[in-house]
DNA sequence: CAGGATCCTATCCGATACTG
DNA sequence: CAGTATCGGATAGGATCCTG
C-alpha cells in the first residue's frame, strides 16, 4: 500500500522487535487481508470454483470486488485461473501452491476467532 | 453464525454455503486483518508496549489510525489497555489470552509470505 | 457466464491543531 | 505522554448497465 512502514530504526539494542516490510510482502499480506481476499482464499480450499460459485458463496460481495481481488491473487501468484472457450465462457479458480499455504494460517485464524466468540443470540 | 466456515460440498443437493456478512466474527475478523491491526497484533507479541513505543514500532501509523486501531481491537477483547495516572500519564497495551491465541496465526501467516517472496533487492 | 465500464457514495486515513 | 477534534483528499466498494 502505501509503502514504507517499518523503514529501518535497525539500531542495535532496540526493545521493540520489528518487522521491517517495506517490501513486497507488504502488498501480498495487503491483498490476503484485504476485506474481500481472505474469504476467497478459505473459500477456494475444498475445491476449484467459478466465477458464480465464488459470488454465491461469499455472501455480499458484488461483482466488482471479487473480479478485482482475484485478479489481485492471480497477480500475487496465490491463485491460478483457467479459462474454457466455450459457450457461455467458464472460467475455473484455486488455490496455487503458494495459496494453499498462505490459506492454512487464515483457516487457522478463522477457526480460532470463530472459536473464541459467543454463540449467535 | 458459529457454525463456522465453509464445509462439505461432498453432499449432494446443498451447495456450499458459507460466511453470512452479519457473522460477528466477521467483525474480528475485519478488525484483526485490517490495515493496521496485524502490525499492531504482531508488534504485542514480544512485551507490551506504551502508546509512544507502538508508534514508533510501527512506521507509517499515524495517531489517530492507531488510537482507533487500538480501540477497535480493545472493545474485541484481543488486547487489554492499562492506565497508570501519573503526570505524564503512561498507558500500556498488552495481548489478552484471546490476541495471544490469534497473534500465532498472523505471524504464521506473515512469515509464511515472506518466506516465500524474493528477496530485497 | 464472466466480466469490463461508469458513476457515485461511504469510509479511510493523513495532516494539523488542540487538550488533560 | 496520550490522546481527541476537525478537515479534506484519496480510495474502497456498491449499483447499474453493457458485452463477447
Amino acid at each position: 500500500m502505501t509503502e514504507g512502514m517499518q523503514d529501518r530504526q535497525a539500531e542495535a539494542g532496540h526493545r521493540y522487535d520489528v518487522f521491517h516490510t517495506d517490501c513486497p510482502a507488504r502488498d501480498v499480506v495487503d491483498h490476503v487481508t484485504s476485506r474481500w481476499g481472505i474469504w476467497v482464499l478459505i473459500s477456494l480450499r475444498n475445491s476449484n470454483l467459478r466465477f458464480y460459485e465464488l459470488r454465491e458463496s461469499i455472501q455480499g460481495i458484488s461483482e466488482k470486488m471479487l473480479s478485482q481481488t482475484l485478479r489481485a491473487l492471480v497477480q500475487d501468484n496465490l491463485i491460478w485461473r483457467e479459462v474454457e472457450p466455450t459457450t457461455p465462457p467458464q472460467v475455473t479458480y484455486g488455490l496455487t501452491d503458494f495459496g494453499q499455504d498462505i490459506s492454512e494460517p487464515l483457516t487457522d485464524l478463522f477457526n480460532r476467532i470463530t472459536r473464541q466468540l459467543p454463540p449467535r443470540p
